[in-house]
Formats: C-alpha cells, structure tokens, sequence
DNA sequence: AAATATTTTTGATAATTTCTAAAAAAATAT
DNA sequence: ATATTTTTTTAGAAATTATCAAAAATATTT
C-alpha cells in the first residue's frame, strides 16, 4: 500500500525537481481540494502548517509546477486560479457566485445541458504560437 | 451620411446611459484599435485627449459598457483585456508574444489549421448561473 | 560528510484594481 | 430659464495580487 506522501513525493520526482516538504504539502492540499484555489488560498493553507511560508515561495511552487504540466492555471477574472485535474477539460463559472466546476468534454459535446447550469456564455482560448513568431528564430 | 461621432453617440444613447465625450472617446478608441487593450492602454489613450481624465473613470466606463454588452471583457492573464467585437468568438492567444487574435468559429470549427498558429491547447469557459445560484430567489 | 545545485526566505517593489468623498456635469422637474 | 435631483468625473489613497534580487536554508549528488 503505497502512502499519500509517497504518491506525491513520485509526482514531483519524475519531473525533476527537488522534493521538498513545501511542495509536497502543496499537492496535498489540491488532492483534498475540490475548489480551484487562488495563489493566497493555497499560502494561506501552509500557512498553517509552515508558519513562515512567504507568498513568494508559493507563487514559486504554483509557477513551477505550472510549467511542469503537475497544475494547471486558469484565468477566469484576474486572479489566477489553480487546478489539479489534468484530463482536458472546459470550466464552468457562475456569473453570480464565480463557483468554477470542471466540465468533461465528453459532456460539453453531447449537446445536452450541462448538468442542469444556464449557460449564457461560452468562450474559448486557443493558445499556441502565433504564425509571427514561429517564423522567428532565436 | 452619419458621422462617426453620431454613431457611436446612438451606441451609449441606446444603452439608456448619459452620452459623455469620455465615453465616446472610448468607443472611438475601441473602434481604431485592432488589438485587445487593457484598461491602463485606454486611460493612456484618453489622458492625450482629457489631460485630467483619472483612471477610475477609465474602469467605471469599460465596467458600465461591459455591463452594458458594448464591451467584452477577456482573461488570459491577470489582466482584464477589453474587446468590442461583439460577434460570438474565441481567442487564439500567442503563449510567447501574448498577443490575441479573435478567430471565428465558423472557421474553428472546420478542423483546419487556424490561420497557421500552432495550437497547443484550448481552453473553453462557460459562463453561466449555476444550479445552486438557480434555486436561491433573492 | 562535503560540495554543489536548488529552493526558500526576506524585504522591497511593481502592477492592477478598488474605494472614498467632493466637485462637476447632465437630466429632470418646476 | 432656474432649481433640484441624479449621474458622472476627479484625485488621491488603499487594497490586492504579483514580482524581484540577494541571502539563508535545504536537498541532492559525490
């Protein structure tokens, strides 16, 4: 039986970082979470349990694990939000209660109305290399 | 033939909002622009033409027309960028130079490559009343 | 256990957005 | 037209979120 730690302790090892007790904590605490925590509701938990944490190490940790595809970010106003699910997945947001909730594909595409949410709006970010860019070397 | 001012003046008038030289401003500067500016990108715009213009004004207007359906507002970043085409489109946003392009979804969904960028991910967010949101009257 | 590389901490700072109360402008009623 | 009411703008300060560089601490490798 192969404990929490363990597991996560794995997660960070094969991208080829340090462990450390920060970042292990840091998962944890988005395996428990089923909200998507803002950088400052991620700082506050290990806050607690690391009482000198500084913002900077987590938004440290949150880049870095970013750009190692372990989380991903998004953007639904202008506080970045953070997401442990990684299967490709849409986002519903209330416009009234800003409650995001993760929406499988398989379910946006059915055509059917997704789990009983009004929808007024949906919008789409596709993100890449624009045509500029790719045209330049550096 | 109806002057530019007069148009955009319909625009506001049709809202039910006071017409304000600030507010056509906006909108003109909106209507020149091809690219997604931030607020601080139109405050920066209208302080050459009201030198005293403060930037509240600037976030009260574009808040008011967002309101309003005059504006969009977009999250790619911590920055809420503002867009004035209104038609229902997605947004191809270059992860190296961060610019944004509106692409259509006629031609997003033909499953062909658009316009040359390589796409890497496409986020899609829906907006909406939750269920929860939906049962509480208030 | 020592050397090296990486990460965290600290304190300062930047960038964006919101708030407040007063002044100005515009719309409405008289 | 004038007075009254409502809306909008202003100006500066405050709040929130995010970033930076250098020193200290920790993890990894040998």
């Amino acid at each position: 039986m192969i404990t929490k730690k363990e597991r996560l302790y794995k997660i960070i090892k094969q991208a080829h970082i340090n462990v450390t007790p920060q970042r292990i904590e840091v998962l944890s605490f988005f395996e428990d979470t089923k909200f998507h925590p803002t950088a400052l509701d991620v700082w506050k938990h290990l806050k607690e349990i690391f009482p000198s944490i500084s913002k900077t190490t987590v938004y440290n940790i949150l880049d870095t694990f970013v750009k190692l595809k372990i989380l991903n970010v998004i953007h639904t106003d202008n506080t970045s939000k953070y997401d442990f699910n990684l299967t490709p997945h849409a986002h519903f947001v209330c416009i009234k209660c800003g409650k995001i909730q993760d929406i499988e594909f398989n379910d946006l595409f059915l055509k059917k109305p997704v789990l009983n949410h009004k929808i007024n709006e949906i919008e789409i970010y596709l993100r890449g290399i624009c045509e500029n860019c790719s045209k330049k070397r550096e």
